[in-house]
DNA sequence: CGAAATTCATTCGTATGCAAATGATATCAG
DNA sequence: CTGATATCATTTGCATACGAATGAATTTCG
């Protein structure tokens, strides 16, 4: 007498591997490693702030956070950091003293232009082992629990 | 003459919130977030390391790192933490001593026990803008690529 | 108007996550 | 058997990621 089909838990049971937190860090992982296999110098979020102020303009540092997904303290770093290699500068707000500004310098905006084409070589790989129709199955789930 | 249909990218066009590399790292904020709100004191990486453990019993360091998806810079500080707060014990092995065999303590395993209803309410959770349907189906497509 | 609440940026502390270098131990090849 | 290779664990350095606390500036509301 057989209790449990193959590949289904027993009530109860709690397999790891099955989680859809443990997947989705999983499926982060190999994304984040793609990414660094193809651009070397830039990480996602450092790209992913580019690319967002490359589509918006100029904006205040938290408002871009917002954008992309960060808090105050993560943007932060991140603005740090790509100022520090002269692909973002910073200014104050006229009306809002509070407001940091940040905008793309010339350098910066050549570097998104120059990855655009490369990020979508990734988001191409990433996605390599599906078909066209799972590909817009996953990404629109996937926008549903994010 | 409309060139472009709505939500319908230009080609060449590159949106940074349509790409699936940025998606899944909201989707993974999300359960990180919701996994936080129900379990307080250990996190994702933490827990994830006791399922496993008590899954397929006494292992070594880098073995456990491999199963749970982290390296062995990762996996060790997982450990560590684990067992400052008494929830693994470590030992050498008779046969190879580079390795350091890892276990679960009676507090552990009890926490683990406690911790798996959780866990299932936070998968739950996580999936609840889904239909069953949809879960199975993101479910392993995700695995796809992950 | 002016006090309270809010927002923005910063800082600190903690926890992944990974690359690279290192030392100890095992294994393999000749 | 022994030198070359490989594996395991550790350490360092860097980059997210977030909670919490703080000070400055703004907005809200009584």
């Amino acid at each position: 007498m057989k209790l449990v089909e193959a590949g289904e838990p027993a009530a109860g049971e709690y397999r790891l591997d099955d989680q859809i937190g443990f997947i989705l860090r999983r499926a982060h992982q190999r994304h984040v490693a793609l990414f660094a296999a193809h651009i070397a110098d830039l990480t996602p979020p450092q790209f992913a702030a580019l690319a967002k102020l490359r589509d918006i303009g100029e904006t205040s540092q938290n408002q871009l956070g917002q954008l992309v997904a960060m808090d105050a303290a993560t943007i932060k770093g991140v603005i740090d950091r790509l100022k520090a290699r002269g692909m973002v500068e910073l200014g104050r707000n006229d009306g809002d003293k509070r407001l940091i500004m940040v905008r793309l310098t010339d350098a910066g905006r050549r570097a998104v232009e120059e990855l655009v084409p490369l990020a979508e070589k990734i988001t191409a790989e990433t996605l390599s082992p599906l078909t066209s129709r799972e590909v817009d199955t996953l990404v629109r789930l996937l926008a549903k629990i994010a």
